[in-house]
DNA sequence: GTCTATATGGGGATAGAC
DNA sequence: GTCTATCCCCATATAGAC
């Protein structure tokens, strides 16, 4: 069917634009002249401009689970799997520094608008957390694995801020190298082989 | 003169609104609400939006200087003006936990309408990264001074996001006391009396 | 310095032809 | 399913009386 297709690349501009330039900011001009349809058409897809953050939203978590999903098959060592979570911010080093997390920043701005969906948003943050956590706790930390996981999410976050205000890339570095030996710290393994 | 006064409110008002509502999202009609004046006298005071958000900017650089001098007055042990600084999460925990980090969040929301002002927006973190630098070279961190400022602004603005995302105190008062911690394990003093 | 009235533009949203 | 045309609201901004 079209209208799917259609549908899909609608979500696909509309993410990156309210990424870029945030939810408020993106208009539907904005969307449809990127996906190459008119305003009216548009219409057809989406009631409201909030549908279509919803699935955004959607799309986003399901993108996310897809690729944790992935590091679980590709690694099954939980320390490796945490260290690829770290290392998102060096493989999305330039958005980032041009436009921050975009997880984060959602969250933010729907915090300040009051949106409705501000829960569904930080979902995505929940969704990281409690992967974080399994992880942590499949190394054996037991009760601190969901602090640990936190802690480490409020690193992330905390870089990707600083990294978005002052676009200096070896700040972003040293910080991750700084993440890399915290997590050696976390947990050391009871019977090295 | 009557007119600085007013000015001033429009200053303050728009400083809240700002920070609550987000910049784009504020009208002027919002702000001339709250200052109890009518939307035409406001252009009498600014002639654009961004006029206001620049005398936003500097006014809250002001407060942040006199109180970061305020603290140099009150103590002169570099480790507890340091504290001060930390302690800002736990003092505004609940104005953090409802709308983030007041510059944090400015500064994100001017990166994504790549807006003129991001540059003197900026400007508030450096303000705190060069007087966290100052007190670390203080307590004799030498070369680490700067890069320690550094890491310790990331975290304080990691935790303000998480606590806007998941409003929870708790995970606030832990993050502080590990900073807290952090803090005592750093440059230790050489001769202790 | 403050007001009311108004211009102007953009954004979300709808109606109806094709 | 896609289009054009249009409505309506709200926001910034201006003009001019008081």
């Amino acid at each position: 069917m079209k209208a799917d297709e259609t549908r899909r690349k609608i979500v696909i501009a509309a993410d990156h634009l309210f990424y870029e330039q945030g939810f408020e900011n993106a208009s539907f001009a904005d969307i449809a002249q990127a996906v190459e349809i008119s305003r009216g058409n548009f219409y057809y897809h989406f009631k409201t401009k909030d549908a279509v953050l919803a699935a955004v939203i959607e799309y986003r978590l399901d993108e996310r689970k897809t690729m944790l999903r992935l590091w679980e098959l590709e690694e099954d060592n939980p320390a490796n799997r945490i260290k690829n979570f770290i290392n998102i911010l060096i493989a999305n080093q330039t958005k980032i520094m041009a436009f921050g997390c975009p997880v984060g920043t959602l969250c933010s701005e729907l915090a300040k608008l009051d949106h409705a969906l501000k829960p569904e948003a930080s979902g995505l943050f929940t969704l990281f957390a409690e992967w974080l956590e399994q992880q942590f706790a499949e190394l054996g930390c037991g009760d601190q694995a969901s602090d640990l996981a936190m802690h480490l999410l409020m690193r992330s976050q905390g870089v990707a801020s600083l990294a978005n205000t002052f676009q200096d890339a070896e700040f972003v570095r040293r910080e991750v190298e700084a993440m890399y030996k915290w997590l050696d710290q976390q947990c050391p393994p009871k019977r090295p082989m």
